[in-house]
DNA sequence: ATAGTGTTTATAAACAGATAC
DNA sequence: CCGTATCTGTTTATAAACACT
C-alpha cells in the first residue's frame, strides 16, 4: 500500500507531536502518497533502542545500505568503534522538524510586529517566524542557531508560502519575501543562488502553475489544485498545541528591517573561489529532513480533534477532493498486506524496533493482498502502482488500553541543542578542497558521493526514513493512450490490481530466522479525514525476500492474468 | 506559432546540411515543438554578416541580453573592441552539430569492425561512431579533437540510443554502452558522473519509461510513444547524403577494444580536489548546441527525398500519430502570423539578417493571426499555447528560382577547425579556483553566472538560437479537471484560440523606424511529413512591441471573449 | 558486502523574454 | 527613447543522498 506507512514510535516519544507531524505529512501527499499511518509502539524492552536497531539491521538486508556505500572509503574503521558512535549520533546528528520549529518558536522574541508595505490583503496566519538573527551577523560568524537552514525542501517552502495566502496565489517576489520572513536563513546566510533554486523549482515541478492576469501584466504562481495538499507551515507545527505557551495572535508578524539584499557580507568572500559550498550540505533528500527524534515537548496531549477518532476513510481512489476536510462515512483503512516489503517502509521515530524486510501488516479479516511485491514499496520509485481501487476491509477494535504513550522525558540524556553542527567553515584551508579529497582520485562509482564528513559520519542515518513528504498528489496514470504497447509494459503502472486472495498474505512470512509474528494493537492515522483509530494488527516479519525467484514470480502471473 | 521557426540562411551555407539538421530537430519536437521551418535566404548584400547582425541588434531590443548580463562584470571593455572580436568569434567559438559530426565522420578510419559480444540482435544502423582516440590518450593530454563532448544533451543521446534498437528498448547498461561507443568522449574523458546524469535524465523526464519483464528480472527503458520523435543519430546527420563519399554500409560498426571503465586515468587526479570542472562548461542549454556555422561540406545537394516537396501537412493538433512517417494530404502550413514576436524566433544560421522583433510572416491569404502575443514565442516558456486547432490556409507557389544556395566556400576565411577550444586544462593552478574568481564576491544576481571565459567572450553568442531541440512531444493539456479555477487562469494554457482576423496582422507593423516589409520567397520545411515547399511570404518587421499596451490589449479581449 | 539501478533534491548555469531604470 | 541591468522563467548539467536490487 503506497499510501500507508508503518510508524514505530518509542514509548518515550510524545505521541501528540508525532501525530502532528504525520498529519502534516499525510495532507501533503494526498491519495497516492502516504496518507495513512499505522502507529505501533516501539519494542517493549527498554533496552537501548539504537542497539536494538543496529542488531536488527545486521541480520536483515542492508539497512545501512546507503551509508555503507558512502563509508566505503573508510572501511578501515573498526566496526566496534562505529557502533559506539552510533548511539549518540543517531540522536544528535540531525535536527528534526519538530526540534527545529520548537527552537525557532521559543526564540521568537518580541520583535517589532509590523507588516510589510503591501501586506494588507494577505493574512498569512502562521505564527512561526524565524528569529532574524539579532543583527550581529556582521561579525562574520553567522552561525547562530537561528539562521540554520530550515528542514524543508524548496518545494515544501513554496507550498507553505502559496498556501498561506487565502487566494492561493503568489508572485515570485512574494514567495521570496514569505520565505525570507519565515526562514531568515535565506535572507541572512544563504547565497543569492537560493532564489535561482526557487525559480527552478517553480518551473520544474508541474504542481506549480503560473497564472497571468487578463492583461498579462502580473503573473502569479499557484498550486495545481489536484496536487495541492494545502500544506502550510502551521500545519507542520502548531505552536498552540502547547497549552502552557501563550498562543500567539494570528496576526503576529515580525518585520525585519534589513530588507536589502545584503549579499551575505563579503568579509571572507572573494578570497579564493570555492568559497562556495559554505552552506551545510543540505541534504537534498526530503526524506532526510525528518529524522529520529526525541521530543522534550509537552507530555500527554493526544488528539487534536478527539472527535475524529475511530473513523477511518477509504483512500478514495484519487479523484477525491483535494481538500483534506473531514470526510467521514467510509470506515475502512487500507492496511495493505502489501506493505512496502522492505524495512524502508517502517518509520522509526526515535527508538527503533527490529527492522524487517518483507514486513507485513495483516488484519484478521479477509482482505486483498496484492502480489505485486516488486516496485510496490512506497519508496523512491516513481513508477508505482496506482492506489488500489478496491477498498480493503479492515477490522477495527474499539477501545482498549493501547499506546501508553510513555511521555517520559528521559530525552535530556542526549544533548538536544547541538550548538552548531557545522564544523565546515574552514576545515580545509578554505578553497583548497572543494570536494573532500577523502574520496580519492575517482569514486569509481558513477554516483558521486560526498564522502563521509564530520556531521554525517554515523552509518545510522538509516532511521531517517522520511515522514515528511511534500511532493504533489499524484493523480492516477490518466489512462495514457499507449494503445498497443509492448508486451512487457511495466505492470505496476496501469493495472489497478489488488485482489489477490489471502493466501498470499499468509505465505509471505516464512523466513524461519527473523519471522516474527504477533497480534498487536496499533493506531491508524488517516489524514484524509483526520481520524485516529485503534486497530489490531497481525504483523508478520519475514527477514528476507529471496522469494524473488520462488513464490513471488508464481503469484504474479497467477493472480494477475494481465501480466501473462 | 510555437511549432514554426524562421530560419535565415546565408547564401554561403549548404542548404542540404541545414535541412538535415532542421529535419532532425523537427522530428524531435513533435506537434508542440518546432516542426516547421520557414527558410529564408540571408540578406542579399554580401557584406559581412556579422556586422549586419550587430548593427541590426543594436537597433532592436537587446539581442545580447543574456550575454550583456554575463558580461556585466566586464563593463569596462570598450564596445569597439568587443565588436572587432565578434567578427571571428561568432564563427569559431562553438562547433556546430554538423561540423562536429563531419569531423567525427571523416576521422572514422578503418577501425576494426566488430560487434560487441551480445550485439547480435540489435542492428543499430547508424554509421557515426566517434573515433576512439587512437589509444594515445594515456599521455595525459586527452585532448584530441575526437574526444570532444558531443553537442547533444543527455536526453537527446538517450533517445538516439533507445531509438537505435528495433524494439525501442534498452537496458541502462546498453544505453551506457551505446553512448560510449558512439561518443568516446564519455568513455575516455568524462568523469564517471556522466552515468549518474544518464540515470538522472531517465528518471527525470517523463518521456523515458521503465518497463519490466514479466518476471521482473530485467527492466528496459523505453520512450513514451506519444513523446517519441524517433530521432536517431543518423537522422541528425546522414553521411550518405554526400554523393562523393562512399556510403557506409548499414552494418558498419566499429568496435573499441578498450571496454573497461578505465576511470579516466589518474595521472593528474588526486592532486587537489576541484579537479572537477575539468570538462568544458558544456553549455547546459540545448539551444546552444547548434550555433552559427559555415559549412565546408558538399555544395549543392538539395532534398533528401525530393518526392516530399510541395506537400505540407497541418500541425495535426496533437493527437497525431507520433510517427514522423509521411502524412501527405494536408496542404497547409501554419505560417503563423503569430510568430514569436521577438527576434529570438529567427534562427540565423550563419550570415545574419537584420534581426527583428515583432517579426511576422504573413501570407497573402486570409489567415488567422492570433492575438496572444505575450507568452506565445516559441521560447523557453513552458506554459505555452497548445497548437492552434484551426489549420491556417497558406499559399504555395510552385516552382520558381529560389534559394540560389550560394555554395560559395568563402568560409575558409575563418579558421574552421579550431584545434581544441579548451584552454581549461590548467588555466588556473588546478584546483585553486573552482569558480572563476572573476565573478567577484557575490554576483548580486540570483542566477549564478559563469562569468565570461575565454571560449565564450563574444557577446554575439546571440545567433545561437537553437535549431536542435530534443525534448519530447508535448501532448495537449489533456483538459485538466481544474473545474472552476480562479478568475485569471493563464489564458494561453487551455484556449485553442487563433482566430483573430487579418486586421491584427497588418496593424502590427507600424514602427516607422525598423518597419521592413517585403514579399519574399521562402521555403517551408515541415518535418511532420518530410515536405519541403516554396512559399511566398509577406514579412513584416516591426522593431518593437510597445503595442503591448496599445492595440494588443484591446485585441485580446476583443477577439477572445473567453478572456473577458 | 558491494556495486548497479532508480528517484529525488540541490545548485550552478545558460539563456530567453519582460520590465525597470 | 534607448540601452542596459535586473527580474522572471525554462532547461540542462552535475553532485549527491538515498532506496532498492
Ligand atoms: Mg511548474
Ligand atoms: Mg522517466
Amino acid at each position: 500500500m503506497p499510501d500507508t506507512q508503518v510508524v514505530v514510535i518509542p514509548k518515550t516519544a510524545d505521541l501528540q507531536s508525532v501525530i502532528n507531524v504525520l498529519t502534516a505529512k499525510g495532507k501533503e501527499r494526498g491519495v497516492e502518497g502516504p496518507n495513512k499511518f499505522i502507529l505501533l509502539s516501539g519494542s517493549s524492552g527498554s533496552e537501548d533502542g539504537v542497539e536494538a536497531l543496529s542488531r536488527a539491521t545486521s541480520e536483515s538486508k542492508n539497512l545501512l545500505g546507503p551509508e555503507a556505500g558512502v563509508a566505503g572509503d573508510a572501511k578501515a574503521l573498526p566496526s566496534s568503534r562505529l557502533k559506539s558512535e552510533q548511539d549518540c549520533s543517531v540522536l544528535n546528528n540531525s535536527l528534526t522538524n519538530i526540534q527545529w520549529l520548537g527552537r525557532m518558536n521559543t526564540q521568537v522574541s518580541g520583535a517589532e510586529v509590523e507588516k510589510k508595505e503591501s501586506n494588507k490583503e494577505n493574512f498569512d496566519s502562521c505564527a512561526q517566524l524565524q528569529e532574524p538573527q539579532h543583527t550581529e551577523e556582521e561579525a562574520g560568524a553567522v552561525k547562530g542557531p537561528l539562521s540554520e537552514r530550515p528542514p524543508y525542501s524548496y518545494m515544501a517552502m513554496i507550498q507553505f508560502a502559496i498556501n498561506s495566502k487565502k487566494n492561493k496565489k503568489m508572485t515570485l517576489k512574494e514567495i521570496y519575501n514569505w520565505i525570507e520572513d519565515h526562514f531568515p536563513y535565506f535572507r541572512n546566510v544563504a547565497k543569492p543562488g537560493w532564489k535561482n533554486s526557487i525559480r527552478h523549482n517553480l518551473s520544474l515541478h508541474d504542481m506549480f502553475i503560473r497564472e497571468t492576469t487578463p492583461d498579462g501584466k502580473i503573473s502569479f504562481w499557484t498550486i495545481k489544485p489536484e496536487a495541492n495538499r494545502c500544506l502550510t507551515l502551521d500545519q507542520v507545527y502548531k505552536p498552540t498545541v502547547d497549552p502552557a505557551a501563550p498562543s500567539y495572535p494570528q496576526t503576529t508578524q515580525i518585520y525585519y528591517p534589513q530588507q536589502q539584499k545584503r549579499v551575505m557580507a563579503d568579509p571572507k568572500k572573494a578570497t579564493t573561489c570555492t568559497t562556495e559550498r559554505k552552506m551545510k550540505p543540505l541534504l537534498p533528500r526530503t526524506d532526510s529532513y525528518l529524522v529520529p527524534i526525541q521530543l522534550p515537548l509537552t507530555p500527554s496531549l493526544f488528539l487534536p480533534s478527539p472527535a475524529a477518532a475511530l473513523s477511518l476513510s477509504t483512500p478514495q481512489q484519487s479523484t477525491a477532493a483535494p481538500n483534506p476536510i473531514s470526510r467521514t462515512g467510509c470506515k475502512r483503512l487500507c492496511i495493505a498486506p502489501k506493505v512496502p516489503k522492505s524495512e524502508s517502509s517502517v518509520v522509526v521515530i526515535s527508538t527503533p524496533v527490529p527492522e524487517v524486510k518483507e514486513e507485513r501488516v495483516c488484519v484478521p479479516v479477509s482482505e486483498p493482498c496484492s502480489s505485486k511485491r516488486k516496485e510496490m514499496s512506497s519508496s523512491r520509485r516513481k513508477q508505482r502502482l496506482v492506489t488500489p481501487s478496491t477498498e480493503e476491509p479492515v477490522l477495527l477494535f474499539p477501545d482498549s488500553t493501547f499506546f501508553d504513550s510513555g511521555l517520559a522525558s528521559d530525552v535530556s540524556a542526549f544533548q538536544e541543542v547541538e550548538p552548531d553542527p557545522e564544523p565546515r567553515r574552514d576545515p580545509q584551508l578554505e578553497g583548497e578542497t572543494f570536494k573532500t579529497p577523502i574520496k580519492g582520485s575517482h569514486p569509481a562509482s558513477s554516483t558521486p558521493s560526498k564522502a563521509l564528513e564530520p556531521w554525517k559520519i554515523t552509518p545510522l542515518g538509516k532511521g531517517s526514513r522520511s515522514v515528511l513528504d511534500f511532493s504533489p498528489i499524484r493523480t492516477p496514470p490518466q489512462r495514457h493512450e499507449h494503445s498497443g504497447l509492448s508486451f512487457s509494459s511495466t505492470p505496476f503502472k496501469e493495472l489497478p490490481l489488488f485482489n489477490s486472495p489471502r493466501e498470499l498474505l499468509t505465505s509471505c512470512s516464512r523466513d524461519p530466522q527473523t519471522a516474527n509474528r504477533s497480534l498487536t494493537e496499533g493506531l491508524v492515522l488517516d489524514t484524509m479525514n483526520d481520524s485516529l483509530s485503534k486497530i489490531l494488527v497481525d504483523i508478520s516479519f519475514s527477514g528476507l525476500e529471496d522469494d524473488d525467484l520462488g513464490m513471488a514470480n508464481l503469484s504474479w502471473s497467477q493472480f494477475i492474468p494481465e501480466l501473462k
